[in-house]
Formats: C-alpha cells, sequence, structure tokens
DNA sequence: ACTGGCTCCTGAGGGC
DNA sequence: TGCCCTCAGGAGCCAG
C-alpha cells in the first residue's frame, strides 16, 4: 500500500523518463476512479511538455508546460514504465504514450487513487492548498508538533496521521515511528512533552528515510516504476507483529484498534 | 474548532 | 470446491 516513502520511490524512478518529452497519447480504459478520470484528459494533455514530475504529499504532480496532472496511488495504486504491446492487466485503468513509444501505466484494483487534471498553481489547489508540513523538510521538528498539538485530545497516533499537520504518516509508519520514539498511540497528542516531540520528530523522519532508502514497503502489491517491491518489510519492528517478541524487551507486542485503524505497539517499551 | 465515523473498492484469507 | 463473511486502508466529507 503506497505510503509516503512507496511515492517517493515511484516518483524517482518514473521522472527520469518522463522529464523534458511529450506526451503523445492517452488511454483510459476505467475512468471511475475515486473521482472520475476526466473525459477530456487526452485533449488536455496529448502534445503537452514534461516540465517536472514531484510529491507533494502522497500526491504525484506531472507538471507540463500547461496544466499539471494529479495522480494519486490510493491504497493500491501502482505506476510502471512500459511499451507499447505489454499485455494489459485487470486493473490497467489509465495509460500515458511518453514522445511515441515508453508508456506509463496506472494500475489500481482497488480504485482509490485518482487521476485529474489542474489548470491552475497545483498548490493553490483545494486537494493541495490545506496540507501540513511534508515530514523530510526542515520545518518539520519536534517544536512545531509540539505547538501543532496544543489543546487536542485525539490520540497521538491519530494526531500524526492528519495530513493537515503532517502529510505522508499512513498507518503503517505512524506504528513504527511511535514504537521507535517509545510513544503510546493512544495517548493524548495535546499531553506530550517537548522532548517526546523531538523524539517523535526525529523517529518518523527516519522511519520515512529509511523505508525510501529500502525503495518502500510491499506488503501486498506495491511495486515501483520499475515493477520492483520495496523492502522495508523487513525493517518493521511491530507492525504486523502482533504476539511476536518486542525487539527491544521481548514482551510480546500487542495491536489494538486506534481510529478504526489496527495499530501495533509495545506496552512495556510505549508510554 | 475538534473529533470520530462513514464511504468509496477489490482481493485475500478464514470458516464451514 | 465453493460460498459467504470480514478485513485491509487514504483521505475527503459530514454530523455532532
Amino acid at each position: 500500500m503506497p505510503e509516503l516513502p512507496e511515492v517517493e520511490t515511484t516518483v524517482r524512478g518514473i521522472a527520469p523518463y518522463l522529464e523534458g518529452r511529450i506526451i503523445s497519447s492517452v488511454w483510459v480504459r476505467e475512468s471511475r476512479l475515486r473521482w472520475p478520470v476526466p473525459a477530456n484528459l487526452g485533449q488536455l494533455v496529448s502534445g503537452k511538455i514534461v516540465k517536472s514530475v514531484r510529491r507533494r504529499a502522497k500526491y504525484i504532480l506531472i507538471e507540463l508546460n500547461e496544466g499539471c496532472i494529479l495522480l494519486h496511488l490510493g491504497m493500491s495504486g501502482s505506476l510502471r514504465l512500459t511499451v507499447a504491446g505489454e499485455t494489459l492487466k485487470r486493473h490497467d485503468h489509465v495509460e500515458f504514450e511518453i514522445d511515441g513509444k515508453r508508456r506509463l501505466r496506472l494500475h489500481d484494483p482497488r480504485r482509490f487513487g485518482c487521476v485529474l487534471w489542474i489548470g491552475q498553481c497545483p498548490e493553490d489547489s483545494p486537494l493541495l492548498a490545506h496540507l501540513g508540513v511534508e515530514p523530510l523538510a526542515d520545518e518539520f521538528c519536534g517544536d512545531y508538533l509540539y505547538r501543532a498539538a496544543r489543546g487536542r485530545r485525539v490520540a497521538v497516533k491519530n494526531f500524526i496521521m492528519n495530513s493537515r499537520i503532517v502529510v505522508g504518516v499512513g498507518n503503517i509508519y505512524a506504528s513504527e515511528a511511535l514504537f521507535r520514539a517509545g510513544i503510546h498511540p493512544i495517548r493524548s497528542a495535546g499531553r506530550i512533552a517537548l522532548h517526546r516531540y523531538d523524539r517523535l520528530a526525529d523517529s518518523i523522519c527516519q522511519t520515512l528515510s529509511d523505508a525510501i532508502d529500502a525503495g518502500g514497503t510491499t506488503l501486498r502489491d506495491f511495486v515501483d516504476g520499475s515493477g520492483n517491491p520495496g523492502y522495508f518489510k523487513h525493517d518493521l519492528k511491530v507492525y504486523e507483529r502482533e504476539g511476536e517478541p518486542c525487539l527491544k524487551c521481548t514482551e510480546p507486542v500487542r495491536s489494538a484498534r486506534v481510529g478504526q485503524r489496527s495499530t501495533y505497539y509495545c506496552q512495556h517499551c510505549q508510554r
């Protein structure tokens, strides 16, 4: 399931094959994604030059010489570079042809993803305008989290998964970062000291960076732009390890529902 | 202003 | 073997 590291891995993988090139054709085989793929997507982007491919939160922005393609992988999406003639798979919903040869193909079984076109500056679009800070940016630090948490009673796990506060921390990495920081996932966000937020910010940053270095986490079906899985799964300390020994203290890892999401933690190491 | 719950969707896995 | 049920999850949206 694509979280920030998976999206970053995808962007790095496809950017060299898109930037400076022309989108020659577009095929939309299934337009019923999270929001309908614009019926005139082909007209809007065909013949346009790709200026840059970048990431904001978990959105992929393909900026053209006119307008911008906004993509989201939802939870089962992946983007692959391929060539004409490669067998289409079920759920290959949208395909872009680059320079008349290479193809960029969106595969998304659960259709939680989206492919939209934005005419304005992408950061001003409603989907991006209210997003919080990037966890790998300089302004993300313990002090920022501490200030944002004043007066908040929500569980800290939900707090760090709130994209208006900080983007890109999904369910897997939220559990992992809280374990690394020694903070219990259901502790109230407003009742955590500054020095513990310093540690949490470091943990979030470190966990995400490690996952990017490993090419993302392939739990079930994630593959990067070349179709390769990620290897961070082997580095997960608590996620999906219920009943197995904590790697710090050997107590069994516990699981609980926090905000309708499965959450993993160590009762002994996290307070 | 916050917070929690609902919703979209398909495929995997378990029970019988 | 096959059917039914539950669960997984990103994030916008809405009601309280």
